[in-house]
DNA sequence: TAGTGGCGTGAATCTGCTT
DNA sequence: GAAGCAGATTCACGCCACT
């Protein structure tokens, strides 16, 4: 729930700015052609969220070979290919002011790109009077090293997130980020794997992207950003990884994307896309009771998906994942310690061992999870 | 020892370029006034290292003059938004331009900034010609919290390397980097704690610089893009935190700054500090380097006896080592990496770690010879 | 079967000196 | 300035084959 406006102060809002229907809106659907093209069709003030993952611009150089002899497999690309930073700064601001006109007034925009690019996108977003309001650091626990050893390893890339302005209103869910990340404050660095193994698009073999990014990264955004049923768009959709995460977490979206082939995989890819059930989507209100977890790290990584079923020993008790890593049963709601406590009537439980989880028909504590997640995530 | 230029070779560049004797440099001392017009009383490429530390800007208002002495009003309305955004970049521009004029060729820039201001500086100096190496971010270990629970905790600052320009020659002590960080390649986020306890510098129970920085960034700055004895500038001097840790590392160093106080503050400082001694600098420039070694002194040495038959880790190839320290198969010959390049067909090849050799049963990569070598020639 | 080792690979502005 | 040559250079993770 949002600390910067309420839902429903959001909701009057919109209908004081436009009244766009979701109906005229091509939800779900992937515009064909250039994106700048694209976003003309769609209504001013209409959208929720802008995620823009544009290209970095990264003026390579000849081929790079690994120490043992192999090839570099590069971004080379035509759509990533400028003449000049001039022309990338007509492109940007091209794209940034029809993101900023079909954004709703308390809607908000994110762009990732690397330092190729992001302090000309920084700089011509403000220009433009949008206002940031952070600075996020992608750490990639898995870059790709240095292999001249020349530089230091290029290990992140960064988010902008900004409003339509200085003073306008945004949405932030403090509450369910706070829970994602044991009841201490998100912070401005977010340390997650780069896309690979079965999230990787392929295609005989070959990834279907150059650069297809972590659903991990876009859940953390969505959540942190965005309510059920908000209008996501992604004005450089590629293989859909934004629809593919707005659909599981029960948002609306609507993607622009040149290239044929990346429509055909995204489509295919979001077809198979669940959306999670109601109770897992129902993220922790501000102001109750903290649940003291560091379960919800979990949920985001994938270890446990929000609606599984975790249950106690004597399955006495059957609770639900929900995607900001709270549990759920009826109306019971709470942390996996303070659930497993309310439950019992204890004065305390763990409810790392307390509670289990079923993996290829074996009984497993949930702590079993953690345990794969710290060996993933560990520095 | 450099990797990108050696010390050798850069005296010789900078000696072709200009000849500035230190003994005209200001070295060791903090000039007083605005920046701007400091640095034009500094030769032209004339220095190793610009590291700064600009104001924030916007939001904090007041602490801004424009290049014409006039003051910037707080930020207000649309206009005095741009109006600001203006100033601060033209501010920037003046500084970035003058820093570009007194850096040898082979000099770098190191800037830090937060969202407030990083992506101007960076596009600017971006258009000024300078090329970015890294960005860096620095994760704050202790940041201080988000009281209102507004946005993501602002947990880092960002700093931008950059060069002259793309082709321009830039110096880096990989080698110190890989040794200071366990031997692994030092990555683009540094986890280092903010400034704070004895090093803080305080007056009467508050703090002299409202952000003084951590003498370990400097340090960490320093030591990868300086050699000894390079000349260090710092246009933001502020209360000397890089004017301390270059006497400290050996570097020399000159200071801008305007307000009294610091200068004050600064000189006090920098005095108390001690250099370290030869022998600590000469260990933490080399690391753990291993010097040069042609594969012929080994041979000349009798570390590998001419005869001797060399091979890859698979046996698909055999070779045998000649006098003159190249090695032959059949009726092709070349260096250890030439032969080992052309024999896989690859780009390249390291033939320290392709070639093996059979010692009393073992078999070891024939870099292993090259250690009993530095070992022996060390003493 | 669980554990181990080899191999492939990821948004990368990735060499320097001599002739 | 182009060409050629000597020399230096990689981390984490997923998958698969093998023990």
């Amino acid at each position: 729930m949002g600390v910067i406006t309420t839902t429903k102060n959001r909701a009057q809002a919109v209908v004081k700015a436009v009244a766009t229907p979701k109906e005229l809106l091509p939800l779900g659907q992937i515009i064909p052609g250039d994106c700048v093209e694209a976003m003309r069709s769609i209504p001013t003030a209409s959208v929720d969220l802008v995620f823009a993952d544009p290209p970095y611009n990264l003026q390579l150089g000849g081929d790079l070979a690994r120490p043992d002899g192999s090839h570099v497999d590069a971004v080379t690309d035509e759509w990533d290919r400028f003449d000049s930073f001039k022309s990338y700064d007509d492109f940007t601001r091209a794209w940034l002011t029809e993101a900023k006109r079909i954004l709703k007034p308390d809607g908000a925009l994110w762009v990732i790109g690397s330092y190729h690019n992001i302090f000309r996108v920084g700089a011509i977003l403000q220009d433009l009077g949008f206002w940031i309001l952070n600075d996020i650091v992608w750490r990639k626990a898995n870059p790709m090293p240095n292999f001249k050893g020349t530089r230091f390893t290029n290990a992140h890339e960064t988010l902008i997130w900004a409003s339509q302005g200085e003073k306008a209103k945004y949405h932030f869910n403090y509450r369910a980020m706070k829970t994602l990340n044991d009841e201490l404050q998100m912070r401005s660095d977010w340390v997650l794997p780069i896309c690979g193994g079965q999230e990787r698009l392929k295609e005989g073999g070959t990834k279907v992207h150059p650069t297809q990014k972590p659903e991990a990264l876009l859940y953390r955004v969505l959540l942190a950003t965005t309510e059920r049923g908000d209008v996501v768009l992604d004005p450089f959709f590629g293989t859909g990884t934004t629809g593919a995460v707005a659909k599981r977490l029960g948002r609306e979206w609507i993607g622009c994307e040149r290239e044929g082939v990346y429509r055909d995989a995204a489509l295919k890819r979001i077809e198979k896309e669940l959306p999670l059930d109601e109770s897992a989507l129902t993220t922790m209100q501000a102001g109750r009771a903290a649940p003291k977890v560091a379960f919800g790290a979990l949920v985001e990584g994938g270890f446990l998906k929000p609606g599984t079923e975790v249950f106690d020993k004597k399955r006495r008790w059957i609770a639900t994942v929900r995607a900001d890593g709270s549990l759920a049963l009826g109306k019971q709601t709470g942390s996996i310690h303070g659930l497993g406590k309310d439950l019992q009537g204890a004065p305390s439980c763990n409810g790392w061992t307390f509670w289990h989880y079923e993996n290829g028909g074996e009984i497993k504590p949930i702590d079993a999870a953690r345990q794969l997640y710290l060996l993933a995530v560990e520095d």
